[in-house]
DNA sequence: CAGCATCCACCCCGATACTG
DNA sequence: CAGTATCGGGGTGGATGCTG
């Protein structure tokens, strides 16, 4: 959070990636915004077990961040025992769709070998 | 490098948006993508002045990484004084490609406010 | 159940100086 | 010009334990 010094270009276009780069710059983030895709409204435990090897903490904190980066939408249920649902924003799909092809480009090239790409 | 413990999904489906995440995930990585894209052909120097606040170092190992992530090229002129030119290969260019539905999400962010994602 | 508090290790990045 | 060598700081994320 809080715009640090962006590294930017030359010519001053900073083309908005880094922006991006800033929300799912975190180990976990772009798996917790897959996870919340795919398996829309899930409550803190699911989120842990859908994510193995992330610890209370982390998730905790980037729940939180991404909260506030306004992509991660918070519902909690006053009940006893507590009940919290975590969702994408709008914001959120759309941000989850924009890494779509990014996704594609790693399938590809965990499936489809280099093509022709090695020089002499 | 060398694919360390990386974090997934619990069903197993990482969706490749990890395996993208490495190769990108360094500070500059995305704006050296953007440079070689709008500037191809690019030497070390050309580099670093179309990048400031990057030092030597850094650009020196961003390079290598992605030289051996296959993204970059790098082509060495034997000549004296030394010239070196950097350019994107064809799965670098894919790749900045693939970088552009993130950048207008970022552009998008930046220019509108959000629009009614704020909840009661 | 859904977190927070604390401590710590690691790694990335930056600054500076030097070399072929 | 195009890097390499070395050192050091900062921040992220991991482990563990505790609370409402």
């Amino acid at each position: 959070m809080a715009t640090v010094n962006r590294p930017g270009t030359a010519d001053g276009h900073a083309c908005g990636i880094d922006t991006a780069m800033e929300v799912i710059g975190g180990r976990w983030k772009v798996l917790i915004l897959w996870a919340l895709h795919e398996y829309p409204s899930r409550r803190f435990g699911e989120l842990r077990r859908l994510l193995p090897g992330i610890t209370e903490k982390v998730l905790a904190s980037h729940l939180r961040e991404m909260e506030a980066d306004g992509v991660v939408r918070r519902v909690s249920h006053d009940e006893v025992p507590p009940r919290v649902e975590y969702s994408l924003t709008e914001d959120g799909t759309r941000l989850n769709d924009a890494l779509e092809p990014l996704a594609a480009w790693g399938r590809d090239r965990s499936t489809g070998p280099r093509l022709g790409e090695e020089p002499s």
